[in-house]
DNA sequence: ACGTAAGCGAGACGGTACGTCGCGTCTTACC
DNA sequence: GGTAAGACGCGACGTACCGTCTCGCTTACGT
């Protein structure tokens, strides 16, 4: 594990290659606003990284991968967040009369997405990539599953299967989150998390937050 | 009249040019199915078609206008169910109390899903065009967009906008869809109607259909 | 033979035929002066013609057959006008002692080209064809051969053999035609044939008309 | 120096590139043997040259550019013999009664081609190409120019221009050689040459050599 | 003069070559 | 050891011509 950490040092540390690959990816996400993931190819990125062609696929397979490493550290960066100050915030909300409980991480994803509104307009509307969408519907559902797992509540048995409100649910957040970003953002990133929040609870068929609905069941 | 028939036959009626379109529309259709839209090259296309390469430029520019012209005729097709049988069918429905209303489209959208699934399970999976989706989405959008139009609902005030509500329900479509296609259609396609067209009317905050038609129940 | 004079009648004299002939000839000989010969497609021939492209094969394999067909013609004007008053010429000529005799045909040919000066420019140029270079210089190596055999001439036996002369000379008459027309014909074609003559006379080792060396032989 | 040298080893001398070309060159000679220039393609030259076809195009625009780089390789090397030994031999010659003189640079030509027949046979005939020929007999006439310079001969002012007899003879030393070469050259290349020089100089007007060396046989 | 066979216009189609572009691999020299 | 430079094989792209074909029309001809 020594060994490895010196191995991972000398692989991450050394500032060639983490400038090579942060050129890279500056790159890819400017070029993406600029024209479209699918438009973009390997030799765009390496010249507008100034960066030798070869010296991408010495880091990189192709655009994907490249793509890919970025969402994974994204991914890394968020969960960070929502560990780091998630649970209070999430508590503090719900003890917050005003302020309807939020799933915890969605707004740490907005106010990601916040910072390159762009870059997320263009991935999920026509010029994006299927890939990205669906992995991105998929960390939804699985957001929305763990969340529900967290839960006690009770579904309505006449009603549409669980995993068919859950491809519904975490398909439809892409869609608000298109709306919103189509739209220039007009409204803040708290109150599309809110909104969002309900609509999805909702759609699922979670009404524990809503608490007017409970009483119906007996 | 004998002219523009003539004029007509010439046009659209060569039989050439139709078995030619038909072919071609036949191999995209078969290899998305096969191996992604975005995998396919215009070569693979006319070899499956056994027409020439470049018989199909005199056709189409690209796979994407062959794709697109197939959709049109795909959206041509459903609309003439609509307009032919639609109404009458819709009409039934609402005085039928067994069975809810459902947005009109909806079941002849999913039946023709049902009659290509595997190439839809594709279309607007990974292997997908973004391109597809969003114009799937976006007629999803439209659909919605119009029966509002005809219904008097009311919405609340303090809620999330309707261009949000829309957005995110035409996406939800989508993810409903997928799961159904997904799951190898695990419910008949009026049942899937029925559940889509609640959750969407839920979602937007159209409670007429539902708040008629509980009370008759008991 | 009667019956063939019908077929040939009804084969060429078909108004319909003859003019599309004409109209390809023309449209090749004007695209030929203005793009050289290598460079015209059969789609260039037909659409200056104003006739459809499936009309071309009905004639014509290709624009070569074109060509040659059109040279055929040329031949057998040449050859008719030699016929009608080239004896008479040539006669003429060889007794006057002021003018030297010229090669019977070669007045003729100055005659014609001097007609399609810009044609046989750039054919017998750069953007010319190979063939026909071959086809113009076999037809003059003809006519030195045959005009050689009317001649009692002797050849000196130590000199370069008779059959290089003829390919040097037939050679040679095509630059100093294509000085001729690059430099916009600056003398008449009279004049040109008694240079050409001379020059030809002598590089084939022809002495007859010069008379003055003759005696040396002894 | 040693960077000139590592600059010129990268631009000139890297392997694989002389390689390529010199394969491609190859190719380009065989193919012409045996289909003629004009009917080989791209395809047929980089398959014979055992080459990828994308790989031609980094080196030229096309089969023409091939077959110029070709022949300016071979105008250095015809040129370079001539400066190293030339000027010897032709003073050998000159002052040897029994060679009659020789255009310098005629003899290395001639060599050259020897080593090229079946090449240069075909080029200069009706499957070769009008360029080719043209620049041949344009590098004939500068040769015959700059001879005639060098030397101090009287031109008859009533016999043909000199332009003319320039023209008219670097064309018929195409048909010289094309004789030598139709025929499977039947006599020695210095033979070749000092018969054109003979005709050449006549054609020309020069008597200057041949007035000189008559007098001396007896 | 008029009916008919031909010539013709229109254009789909299968081929083949073109020249360009992007990919991913590789080698060599520099730092 | 990372990088720049770039040759190379591979294969898709979209275009251009070629030569063949089918199908109506129209037009010059021959009775």
């Amino acid at each position: 594990m020594g060994l490895k950490l010196v191995q991972k040092t000398a692989e991450l540390e050394d500032l060639r290659i983490r400038r090579t690959r942060k050129l890279l990816q500056r790159a890819l996400i400017d070029l993406t606003v600029e024209k479209g993931f699918a438009a973009i190819t390997v030799r765009d990125i390496t010249e507008r990284a100034m960066v030798n062609r070869s010296t991408f696929y010495r880091h990189y397979l192709d655009k994907y991968q490249l793509l890919n490493e970025y969402l994974d550290e994204v991914a890394v960066m968020i969960a960070a967040e929502v560990f780091e100050e998630g649970k209070l915030k999430v508590h503090h909300q719900s003890t917050n009369a005003d302020k309807p409980e939020v799933p915890a991480g969605l707004l740490a994803l907005l106010k990601h997405i916040q910072q390159h509104p762009d870059f997320y307009r263009v991935m999920l509307g026509e010029k994006g990539d299927s890939a990205f969408i669906q992995r991105f519907r998929q960390n939804n559902e699985l957001h929305y599953r763990r969340m529900l797992e967290l839960s006690e509540a009770k579904l309505d048995a006449h009603a549409a299967p669980l995993d068919m409100r859950l491809s519904y649910v975490s398909c439809a957040g892409i869609g608000a989150i298109l709306w919103w970003l189509e739209n220039d953002q007009p409204c803040a990133a708290e109150q599309l998390a809110v909104w969002l929040g309900q609509l999805s609870s909702t759609s699922i068929g979670l009404h524990f937050n809503i608490g007017l609905e409970t009483p119906r069941k007996p």
